[in-house]
DNA sequence: ATGGCCTATATTGTCGACAATATTTAAAGG
DNA sequence: CCTTTAAATATTGTCGACAATATAGGCCAT
């Protein structure tokens, strides 16, 4: 009857979504072993839906699993964020390019939309935006490539990670307003049907992004180590 | 004691692999739904060690799974096959570039060891090649790659999914000596260190693999219809 | 005191049973 | 005869307990 889709939750779901909630923001620290038992009971269930989540989340990179030894948060290098930022601009260059072929124009307008709103919270300074409007955003155009085995290994795998860099090393800089508009001119190329202007000027984008993460990331390593001197 | 790895090997471990060389080699078709319960007798195995096993697959992309109703194999599509190349394509491509900055000079060396082997193999006609050692000329290079979440993507969820288009639709024509000549030229680029080059070589063979599967895939589908009427 | 071994403890892997949800079957009404 | 509804069945989700493996701590020999 109702019109809507609504998705069945379960109770790994909302283990799994909890977990890696914490994770991402750091709550749960990187190296840390994450218990069957202990997040049992806290958390109210069995230690089976606990297995289930730990496994899902190992499947996301964010745990590392090893056979009856368990599981660790993983931790964040710089080595890991350069690899990562490798794949993903290799990956969402290309989701950028066949978004500009494959997106419907109806989808096109939603974009449109979606930046208008955009728009708004910049001039307003909200932090909002950096937080889930950008990963909204590609969000959007990975779904826009139109390729199950692409937008699954993005939104599965890769997403939540460089969310973990982002979030962990709290970028909320100046790059709010430049990064929107760099989102603005791939707009642009999409709603222009090119693609090969689309994936380059993504593949900056991400680049942009990953020197942005790695200045922060580096100067962070750097008191790190004054810390333990 | 032994200086070798001894790789822990669970329960889960044994019926996932189980379960993945049935479903790529086409012993259980397509569509076909996984019943716990069936598996489990089957096998001789908890229902708990079938789910793990279930849920690695669905994370493979050999099966989806619904909340509440169970896991089916994949229906293998042209669409699928199309979608699933273009990103092995971009990925395989840049694993081969990697590769030719990455790789050391040793494992090079091995590289050059394994072609000289596959060499003796397609010269007595053997079918080996294409079955393992296709897979395994690809299989070093993304390793070779050193990139992890790359390799991660490749060897988990790719990997598997082509072999099973592959596999099932009997692939060991013509094409075999003619892609070991193109894997000695992307050995060769890799030997020169010209990653540019490794890369469109790499894109280009697995480009026309596809083209050499989708010819296949048109042709037994046609026959299909044919039936059909 | 230290290093290696062996027992004790804790943690993960596996199992069978129960609960919640989906599917099938049958009955009733039109 | 078909559709709709409801009970019956089957399947997946969740749980607590036991088995196998890893870790920690103490004991002995040197």
């Amino acid at each position: 009857m109702s019109p809507f889709f609504e998705p069945v939750i379960t109770s790994s779901d909302k283990i799994f979504t909890a977990l890696r909630a914490d994770i991402v923001a750091g709550h749960v620290k990187a190296g840390v072993k994450l218990s069957e038992a202990e997040l049992s009971t806290k958390y109210g269930v069995s230690r089976a839906v606990i297995r289930e989540a730990i496994n899902r989340l190992a499947n996301t990179s964010l745990v590392e699993r090893k056979p009856n030894i368990g599981a660790r948060v993983v931790t964040l290098s710089h080595e890991g964020l350069v690899q990562l930022y490798q794949v993903r601009e290799a990956l969402e260059g290309m989701a950028a390019r066949l978004a500009a072929t494959n997106m419907s124009d109806a989808e096109i307008q939603d974009l449109h939309a979606l930046m208008r709103s955009h728009s708004q919270e910049v001039k307003g300074g909200e932090t909002y935006y950096q937080e889930a409007g950008d990963v909204d955003f590609h969000y959007r155009v990975v779904l826009g490539s139109h390729n199950q085995p692409l937008i699954s290994m993005l939104t599965n795998n890769i997403y939540h990670l460089v969310r973990m860099y982002r979030v962990q090393l709290g970028m909320a800089g100046p790059r709010v307003t430049t990064a929107f508009a760099e989102h603005q001119q791939i707009v642009q190329a999409i709603t222009n049907r090119d693609g090969e202007l689309a994936e380059i000027l993504m593949r900056r984008h991400i680049l942009y992004s990953k020197n942005n993460i790695e200045a922060k990331l580096n100067r962070s390593a750097a008191t790190n180590t004054e810390e333990i001197k």
